[in-house]
DNA sequence: TTGTACGCGTTATCAA
DNA sequence: TTGATAACGCGTACAA
């Protein structure tokens, strides 16, 4: 694999190594027809293919970013992250996607794997494990943007939506239906995202003056859900509405439920946070509140080039609605 | 954002470069402790990372490999690419992926791109429609290994599945179960695989001594499908069995079916070509060809990994066994 | 308009 | 056991 350098192509085109840089970054100024169709030639003849790794070497700049999300087989994360590299391909920037799998200690080795390869920013799902981490990236000045969690006592701006008023509209929704029993199922409560639906969950029972009951808050790892909506469907009075938090927990449910033989809008109503790309195709179509993944990818993508080419070192968090898409799944009425 | 050098370090622990570069790069043979350690310490302090991107413009290796994906939005695309990335990760090897969107313009480009940056190798999953830039990549000896698609009179090695006896085993099945009317809908055959599969069909029901209708054969732009799917149901004799050629054309099947209110299972059986995470969840659950898409990935990495290190220049295709997951959806018995 | 020379942060070679 | 020096391939003053 006979690499092919610029010094090649200014012997080829019998020029200096400078010229062939400028012809490279078009600066055809103060170039002769000649000198200009020469390197052309000799360029094409040789195949010549200029060397990044060099040039980033150069300029401290290497046109890629990072992402780190939390679990790459979140359906939500992949969305968020083919805004990303949507965005910044639009920009020559080329994105490296690694996935923590909600380690820190994964989170850690890969920020500091992709701070070695010089990239120019980074966008992380964090886990919020790693807070001296997070600090020595403010305050080395390298850009860097938080996607769907928040960390308090970081200045590193964020992009997420409003977990709690979601959780509140969607249990209103529920309630207009008639529902007494409403649970939430998610995954535990290490992450801000899933501590504001619950913060939102409990205010919106209190405010409704109805009975709050720890034991319909579940707050379990996906493979243990299973078990425990087993437990709360064994009691006297079982939940008769769920709140999945997100897809993952959204097909432990449905596991469940049919194993068990119950069904979906029948047996109990279901809503789900994330956007399920069958949500509705299925029977019955399956409420969903939905986060507007593609935008808020793109928002952050914004913000971290921003922050890149320094038009901007104070950016603020940025908040998105949610969208209830209500479908059949939460649309039967109870009559007690 | 200050970066601090090797110099830096050598500086402060007061030696060399040289010495500093040894230590990284654990050659203590000849060093003496308390240089260790001075320079242990004074990487500790100054929060010194080496900068990997100098590194690799020295070693000629970038421990980047690239990743060209047809079609990001397959689901098939997903899990192996997944599969690429985990075994790559194991070897401290980054993976970049890029989606060509089945458009052989950006995927020239990103081809280009990639190795302007100087990635170790790649892995396609091929247009099919650059045979120059493949046969260039052949002769410049540059590691690249095809997946899923088998691209002719290119040099190129690839792993991908039997999709001819594949099909003719799903034929099979419905044959057996008493259909006399089978479709199979595919998007346009542009690549190997969707050609593999529907040589598949012809041979199958030439072989049952069936009518072959080439009306059955739908091949067409996911957009088309649903409207393609209206006129081939409109007819006197419809197909009483589907064989979806993916996912995506799975949920145009799925939507087609919802909006004319025919019911899967009921008005026709269907099987679907990859794994549908949720195949087995839904009702009716879904009869799927599933392609054994992990090892797939595993196994085109091995083999990229082989020709990066120049143990193998000489490899062969590698065909992977479908595996037929009969579920309800292709269970019902047609008595004509 | 073009060429020379140096720097980017490493690693490799070879002396010391 | 350590250090000086030359690469690696490109960009860029500055000189010509």
């Amino acid at each position: 694999m006979k690499k092919v350098t610029m010094a090649d192509v200014a012997k080829k085109a019998g020029v200096s190594k400078s010229t062939v840089s400028q012809f490279l970054n078009k600066r055809f100024e103060y170039m002769s027809v000649e000198t200009r169709e020469k390197i052309a030639k000799a360029i094409e003849q040789l195949g010549y293919k200029p060397n990044y790794l060099a040039r980033s070497l150069k300029q401290k700049r290497t046109s890629m970013i990072g992402i780190i999300v939390a679990n790459i087989v979140h359906h939500f994360s992949t969305e968020v992250s083919r805004a990303i590299e949507d965005f910044f391909i639009e920009h020559d920037i080329h994105a490296i996607l690694c996935n923590a799998d909600n380690d820190p200690k994964k989170e850690r080795r890969y920020i500091e794997m992709l701070q070695a390869k010089q990239v120019d920013g980074l966008i992380i799902f964090p886990t919020e494990q790693n807070l001296d981490l997070y600090k020595n990236l403010v305050e080395s000045g390298y850009p860097v943007v938080f996607m769907d969690r928040k960390v308090d006592d970081v200045n590193i701006p964020s992009v997420k939506v409003n977990n709690s008023e979601a959780t509140e509209a969607i249990i209103q929704h529920f309630i207009e239906y008639g529902h007494e029993r409403i649970s939430i199922v998610t995954q535990p409560l290490t992450i801000s995202t899933r501590i504001e639906r619950v913060n939102g969950y409990r205010k919106a029972i209190k405010e409704n003056e109805m009975e709050l009951n720890e034991d319909f808050i579940i707050r379990a790892e996906t493979k243990d859900i299973n078990s425990q909506l087993k437990l709360l469907f064994a009691k006297k009075n079982p939940p008769t509405a769920l709140i999945a938090g997100n897809d993952l927990v959204f097909l432990e449910i449905l596991e469940f439920a049919k194993e068990n033989g119950l069904k979906i809008g029948i047996d109990f109503s279901l809503a789900v946070f994330d956007n399920i790309p069958f949500a509705h195709l299925v029977t019955p179509a399956v409420t969903t509140i939905a986060q507007p993944s593609y935008e808020m990818g793109e928002k952050a993508a914004q913000m971290l080039l921003s922050l890149i080419e320094k038009e901007n070192s104070e950016l603020q968090d940025v908040v998105y609605n949610c969208q209830l898409l209500i479908r059949d799944s939460s649309r039967i009425v109870r009559t007690k």
